[in-house]
DNA sequence: CTGAAAGCGCTTACAG
DNA sequence: CTGAAAGCGCTTACAG
């Protein structure tokens, strides 16, 4: 018993200051335990309907919402899981996060993002304390475009700890967690066979530095797409993942002795940058040379002239993962999963032209 | 004591199949508050180095890491704040929530986004249960670019709840919350100074569609720094927030009997689409007609010529608003801020064509 | 310098 | 049909 006497501020009682289920309890006449059945939704035919209408019109009146941690402290489950993703200043991410979120919601989980440290590419520094977000516990793990590995060692380091129902979304299949990805094997063998059905049979390649499974797919699909055409050639420039950097790699190409007649880019920013470099030239596009990129973002249509490019599925591979992830947290082992890209023919692409 | 002894798999024991404090305060040979004391960083003058020692290396042994239920739960507060932004697509916002993150992180906070069902300007499907972000209990919220009264609205009733810590950022000041904006005013004076300084006097804006404050602040500054100098006159066009129907919009201006000699835009994506309309028209940006844009997000240097522009500080935006926010959770009330944004001056703005 | 105890607000067997 | 009780894993006075 309290040796003073309750408090005299009723909101003192609480830290949070806001109602809980026993103040419902109180103002409803039963007890706490069947405010929780009933807002549970366990009610049938355990309370009676008389008995729940006064505790929804109590919990109304007080404006009661239950307190999750201490739900999460009793269920053990957070409800909550962590996508991982290399930037969200890529519409990319923002559209594949959307996706995710979407389909959590539709489960009743919701989503904290992580603009990973490992960092595909941009040179951007590091959070003060990398997976901070992991102050909310969680249930499992999204992550997007990186190599298994490093998300292993940022989760063991710094993060919520091994472990940690996972799946990988745009990553190497097969290295141990379910993946959902896009097929960009396919959408890059459809868009070199468009090129070589027009013609060309130089291509210059323009990939980024990034090391993933995403761009390595585009490389062999890419060769792979070529092996089987006689008097095909290729001269690949490797640069970092910005506009301007992609330009003058586009440039060293472009100056060869001989130039390519299709500039192949493993994604639209870098097609962006081929524009630029093509433009210095004095190359028009598509008539002195035919430009691609790979993603479908924005830019692909800003360009001038459109790009022709491989639009990848991003909302519905978050979408999709999201939906494996929780499957695999209600205890299914899901398939992987390749999701169609598709070829998007714009004005970037010609035939070569013809005194080349 | 256990009436069928202790089970005999101990992750059985916990839920979460973590080890707990007790776990570690068993291996260390003290009690469980001693270990909590060590965690929280509370020890010095309480307990014994060696004591301190022992328990460290009990945890690093036993991978501990506190469950943050409980320790909300205890504390009553989270140090999770809640992101809401219109759209993560947009990189404006990426940015803007990297800068949240960042200063988060740098005070122990972590932030869980979510794209606002408000939508200003996308016509997205809300989330199907708007709000599932706040399974996730929050200490407070950060809000970006929308109408308070939308955002109460959207606490209110399907939210967190009323009451809660709020800071505005990019929202009208003095409607209650405090704010952190950027001075658009001060770039939309600047960018319209600098096309009458070029000699313009006939204007076209395309202002989205989208009733915000930002965009009306726009509107209000570009009228305010005419209003200065006769002769001035101009027409507005408003547009959904796309490249495409900025595009129609613009059209429609250019095709007007006095076309105007520049084309104020209120965005960058805006100004994509001007570009593209004056295409259609034969007109040369900048020698027939000059465009500006606003935010300088990465089309303005994507698109050619490279687009003059009013840079606005994402990053720092949030950044600041995230200060903002946690001083305000810590008792202080923080000023409003307006951060300068800068005008950028690239090639798409010119002297008007003397004929004209 | 260290430990036993209370309690944050829930959920869920268990009794009745 | 309803309630009393245990316990999730912490933090923090309070004793000693």
């Amino acid at each position: 018993m309290p040796p003073t006497g309750p408090p005299a501020n009723p909101a003192a009682r609480h830290p949070t200051g806001r109602p809980t289920a026993r103040d419902v309890a109180k103002l409803a006449g039963v007890s706490q335990s069947t405010v929780s059945l009933v807002h549970a939704g366990k009610w049938p035919g355990r309370v009676s309907e008389r008995t729940v209408r006064a505790v929804n019109e109590a919990s109304a009146a007080l404006g009661y919402r239950p307190n999750q941690a201490a739900r999460q402290l009793r269920l053990g489950a957070t409800r909550t899981v962590l996508l991982v993703v290399p930037a969200l200043s890529n519409p990319f991410f923002g559209a594949l996060h959307t996706g995710a979120a979407e389909a959590a919601a539709r489960r009743d989980f919701s989503v904290v993002v992580f603009p990973s440290p490992v960092e595909a590419g941009t040179e951007r520094a590091p959070f003060a304390s990398p997976f901070a977000a992991a102050h909310t516990a969680l249930d499992g793990v999204l992550a997007s475009s990186m190599a298994y590995e490093s998300l292993a060692e940022l989760l063991t380091t710094t993060g919520p700890g091994p472990g940690l129902p996972l799946v990988m979304l745009d990553s190497e299949p097969g290295t141990g967690p379910p993946t959902v990805n896009a097929d960009v094997a396919a959408g890059m063998h459809a868009l070199t066979t468009h090129l070589l059905d027009l013609g060309h049979r130089n291509f210059g390649r323009l990939v980024p530095t990034i090391d993933t499974w995403t761009f390595a797919a585009r490389e062999n699909a890419h060769r792979a797409a070529l092996d089987g055409v006689s008097g095909t050639r290729g001269t690949t420039a490797r640069t970092r993942f910005t506009v301007h950097d992609a330009a003058v790699a586009a440039l060293a190409l472009l100056d060869a002795a001989d130039p390519p007649t299709a500039l192949v880019c493993d994604d639209d920013v870098l097609a962006a940058g081929a524009y630029k470099a093509a433009r210095t030239r004095g190359l028009r596009i598509p008539e002195d040379i035919s430009v691609t990129g790979f993603d479908d973002l924005l830019i692909a249509t800003v360009v001038e002239p459109e790009l022709t490019t491989v639009r990848l599925p991003a909302h519905r591979i978050g979408a999709t993962g999201m939906s494996a992830l929780l499957d695999l947290l209600d205890g299914h082992r899901p398939d992987d999963a390749s999701l169609a890209g598709e070829l998007v023919v714009r004005a970037s692409t010609a035939p070569p032209p013809p005194a080349a």
